[in-house]
DNA sequence: CTTGGAATGTCAACAAAGCTGACTTAATGT
DNA sequence: ACATTAAGTCAGCTTTGTTGACATTCCAAG
């Protein structure tokens, strides 16, 4: 169309190329999400579970308010997962011991085996594709990714790779 | 790790890169959907509203049948969605010529404007990712999102792109 | 021409997971 | 002392998904 104009070439930047991008993200997604989806069909939790058990696994004693953050989701909304996993004893909740106002959530090593288990299954898909693709394609993969978030989350997501050194 | 040996870079497939690779996925679709969101959000509608006007606009003209096939959810959940559009006067839903049990569904003017607004948000973001990280990884984004998906979807993510010629 | 099956639509009931708003408790910091 | 923060809770609502049951319409095969 009207970009393809001399050397420069940014037909990759045409509305049909964006929105080809946009159905693969959602189909994707899709795929990325449905290995853990069928494990936990078969037990009493969902989808928002999984992200819990993900990120307290990732930052074991991280507190309530770190979490929600992650997670972009209210109180409310995390503390009902959040009881279930700790009643189900798949989550420990301790006081803080600088600041006793917080809660630092861990895993239990019944939670450790779920994540596992959800884990396991989401990595084998992407192994999959990253091996399909390639490592040239991975680091373009990642570079465009990190680029679509909304930079506060970019941050977070930095910080959580960095805090495992 | 023990990932690193010789010639061959398998860096790329080590658990932690896989796992960042699973939270840049999940970082990213927040901000893929964030813009849409925003804007759906002053109106009663929401992302379901969404899908079902970007993909009767990509395939004027489209099934019920086939819509159910692309968004993956039930026809009592797609109904819903269609019948407040149609009430709404944004999509159109005509009776099939050659098979007269079939719906075909396009937009009305109305709801022609909306995806635009819609698809222009999102096109907005995806624009600026793409520009960011430039065209090689683009391809490369593109490669791995593709080896991610059901490869059912893969096949209509296929058709799709073949049917507007 | 009848009948079986497919495509669609609709009703009802329900569940998951988000939301707002109001409020409490405990601990912290100023 | 007092305001703020972290966490939790109650109540009620919305969106979007699910099953199951059932009606309608229509095509196509016997």
């Amino acid at each position: 169309m009207a970009e393809m104009h001399g050397g420069e070439n940014l037909l990759f930047l045409t509305d049909e190329q964006l929105r080809q991008g946009i159905e693969a993200m959602f189909f994707a997604y899709r795929g990325f999400t449905a290995d853990p989806d069928r494990i936990l069909a078969t037990m009493a939790y969902g989808r928002a579970h999984h992200r819990a058990i993900h990120f307290i696994a990732r930052s074991p004693g991280t507190t309530v308010n770190n979490l929600l953050a992650i997670l972009g989701v209210t109180k409310q909304s995390l503390n009902r997962v959040l009881r279930t996993l700790i009643e189900d004893g798949l989550v420990e909740s301790r006081v803080g011991t600088a600041d006793k106002r917080e809660r630092h959530l861990t895993l239990t090593e019944a939670g450790a085996a779920l994540e596992r288990k959800l884990s396991d299954a989401q990595r084998a898909r992407m192994r999959a594709a990253y091996r399909a693709a390639g490592p040239q394609a991975v680091a373009g993969f990642r570079q465009v990714l990190e680029a679509m978030m909304e930079p506060e989350l970019r941050r977070r997501y930095h910080a959580i790779r960095e805090s495992d050194t």
